[in-house]
DNA sequence: TTGCGTGCAAAGGTTTTGCATGGCA
DNA sequence: TGCCATGCAAAACCTTTGCACGCAA
């Protein structure tokens, strides 16, 4: 990672406050521009990317590439690190777009033979399974 | 899927031709019109992208969005269905940016696994896993 | 005081869309 | 002949970048 000197701003400062508060929310950048208008404070987008990005670097968020076209994420894992996110996968529905956290050890016991078999370590904080959820698979299709 | 009738044109016939001569490389929407374009043929990207777009509905190719602000990738996955990809996953190195295939049956157990105690039905050809590889793990990092 | 962070505006690149035309069935 | 696919160009979209100024250390 990077070992730059983080400076305390007060945009840092407003920006960290409001992913914490959602934490176990995915959040684009739009929204966080948009909750910070709201506020009548006023953080410039390209301020609101950089730091997003930058926490993202020191494993405070994590960021979801969800699809094309379709704005990045971003979700508040603690600032000690990756730690207590490592049983969490996501999973996203390609019918009804909603996303899914899913704890699961049994998905530890795949990241390990990856990494064993493969020689591949997963990042759980980045991938995201597509598939149909079961809403969708049961009802409409 | 949609259940439009298939119109078999000659620039249909053309970027079907290509994608699956690469069977098994992944594609970007400008390597095919660069590829066109290099033919002497021409063909407009709107063509290409609109294209492209319905034989991933149709299931002839699959989509993969590697990362933001990375041109999205098309492999060619049979006309006959999903069905002789299936065991086949993608891992993306966050590093080096690598893109590997990953065969393995163990992983189908997974799918099952998933499906079965949450719900939730994985779709292989859309599904990437991203971390880093064994190259990079050892090496420089 | 030094150098990083910020803000504004503009650029960048990929993908989508509108509309008239051409071609398949 | 009817309808879909095509092509061109422009638009839309998210994200990044350049540069001058402000602020944390």
């Amino acid at each position: 990672m990077t070992n730059r000197p983080i400076y305390k701003t007060k945009q840092r400062e407003i920006l960290l406050q409001y992913m914490k508060e959602n934490t176990g929310r995915h959040i684009t950048a739009a929204q966080v521009c948009d909750y910070v208008r709201a506020q009548g404070t006023s953080i410039g987008q390209a301020t609101v990317y950089r730091q997003l990005e930058r926490m993202v670097d020191e494993g405070i968020l994590s960021k979801y590439m969800i699809d094309a076209n379709t704005p990045a994420c971003f979700e508040y894992v603690g600032e000690n690190g990756h730690a207590d996110a490592e049983a969490c996968f996501h999973c996203k529905c390609e019918k009804c777009g909603k996303l899914i956290h899913m704890h699961c050890e049994e998905l530890e016991t795949i990241a390990e033979h990856v990494r064993k078999e493969h020689g591949f370590a997963i990042d759980p904080l980045r991938t995201v399974f597509y598939g149909i959820c079961s809403d969708c698979a049961g009802g409409t299709q």
